[in-house]
DNA sequence: AGGCATGTTACAGG
DNA sequence: ACCTGTAACATGCC
């Protein structure tokens, strides 16, 4: 589910509810996550406050008074607020999706105000690394990421010099995190789609208002998906106990066969696989 | 039953 | 060094 704009929307919901809240207990079900939750987890964040809760690519992280925790969503990971008091869901907005079940919760953090954060996730993917708040410059995952896409600096200039000599496709070099960090499948899908441009294409190929086209589409999508609470998702519920609204946003992912959605083009949407990846594009319009 | 799924990493081979 | 493809991780859905 998540890319960079899940990532935002959860870290907005969440810094909102337990900013300066404690960590006052924590129950591990299952500690087998992508990495292992190594045993003295608990004991190095009972009793922190949450500080700060930031966003780097698509990873989240919290400011603790001595410790810095790494997380990562990984394809299916959930957090959720849960009021102790009347069992009221809190969602993180974007996706209280209708199937979550209690087995897949593997870890309860008891907080000072009440309420527990549930992380859940389906395929374990996810993974949570604690750190000391002193070597938070050398955390691996976070140094060899690239530009966040909102970066002033993420524009043709740095686009043009990545590129140079590289011999890779527009697609794969977006999916690249060194390159930009935060983009996805679908959101590459989508900027390729707005921005008329195959996704075969050699990225040292595009012109220079190509490439100043796609960045500028880049951060558009981004921001707009955030302002609509995430989107890369097939169904959510708004309130406990309603069925979900269908929300979908999309141009051209998961279109296959269906009409592309410009209104002008009569083309079906191809799909094809592109590093082991489904890519999706009109074969008229992405050129 | 088999293929596919929003992410990342490791490895083999060109 | 760069690039691509494949597999792996675990589970659910069609």
């Amino acid at each position: 589910m998540p890319e960079l704009p899940e990532i935002e929307v959860v870290k907005r919901s969440l810094f909102k509810m337990i900013n300066k809240v404690k960590i006052v207990d924590i129950k591990i079900m299952n500690s087998n996550l992508r990495y292992k939750i190594p045993n003295n987890f608990s004991k190095n964040l009972i009793n922190e406050p949450i500080l700060r809760i930031s966003r780097r690519s698509k990873y989240l992280i919290f400011y603790l008074k001595k410790k810095v925790l790494l997380i990562h969503l990984g394809m299916s990971g959930k957090l959720f607020l849960l009021r102790i008091r009347d069992n009221k869901v809190f969602k993180t907005s974007f996706y209280y999706e209708t199937n979550i079940t209690k087995r897949h919760n593997h870890v309860y953090f008891k907080l000072s105000n009440g309420f527990l954060l549930i992380y859940n996730d389906v395929r374990r993917f996810g993974f949570f690394k604690l750190y000391n708040n002193n070597a938070i410059n050398k955390i691996p995952f976070l140094k060899k990421l690239g530009l966040e896409p909102f970066s002033k600096l993420f524009d043709t200039k740095y686009f043009k010099k990545f590129v140079l000599n590289k011999k890779k496709n527009i697609k794969n070099l977006l999916m690249d995190q060194t390159f930009v960090s935060g983009l996805g499948n679908i959101y590459v899908n989508e900027a390729l789609f707005i921005s008329k441009i195959n996704p075969l294409r050699k990225c040292c190929d595009l012109s220079k208002t190509e490439m100043k086209n796609l960045i500028c589409n880049i951060k558009k999508i981004l921001k707009s998906s955030i302002s609509k609470g995430g989107s890369s998702i097939k169904d959510f519920q708004s309130t406990a106990g309603q069925k979900g609204n269908f929300q979908q946003f999309f141009r051209v992912y998961g279109r296959e066969n269906k009409n592309c959605s410009r209104i002008s083009c009569k083309y079906k949407i191809k799909k094809i696989r592109i590093s082991n990846r489904s890519s999706f594009f009109c074969p008229n319009c992405q050129i």
